[in-house]
DNA sequence: CATTTGACTTTCG
DNA sequence: ACGAAAGCCAAAT
């Protein structure tokens, strides 16, 4: 296996329940800022393994991305099972439930707003 | 080897 | 806030 697909996994394997991470944000702390479609890739081939909370993954709009109906029912039932709230347009409120890797030890700016259309 | 494709992201209008 | 277009990267055709 390579060691990107191994970071990959070591990443989403340290999501939290109740949390989630977006495709670019795992591909941004796996070491390639651009590769969430690698990050998709491996997720395919690791489909088939439920030790890896691969539910937790969503795109940037905090939609569920998954194609297959079935898988799509299956990973909303998680998280929802899990204590994510999905809004009225099925989507999750990433401001809330996006799960930020903690990797700065100095002060940490706290409170950064998702998504301000208004202003 | 050139094209297409995909569970994506970002920018522009 | 949404839709369209361009970017991006690896695997499949």
């Amino acid at each position: 296996m390579k060691p990107y697909t191994l970071r990959v996994i070591t990443i989403i394997k340290s999501i939290p329940a109740g949390s989630v991470m977006t495709y670019g944000q795992v591909a941004a702390v796996a070491g390639s800022p651009r590769g969430a479609r690698q990050v998709v890739r491996i997720l395919h081939a690791l489909s088939g393994i439920h030790k890896l909370p691969w539910h937790r993954v969503v795109n940037a709009k905090g939609e569920i991305a998954i194609k297959d109906e079935e898988s799509r029912s299956l990973q909303m039932l998680h998280l929802q099972g899990e204590g994510v709230v999905l809004n009225a347009e099925g989507r999750i409120d990433l401001a809330t439930y996006r799960y930020i890797p903690m990797d700065i030890d100095d002060d940490m700016d706290m409170n950064r707003d998702e998504d301000e259309d208004i202003l």
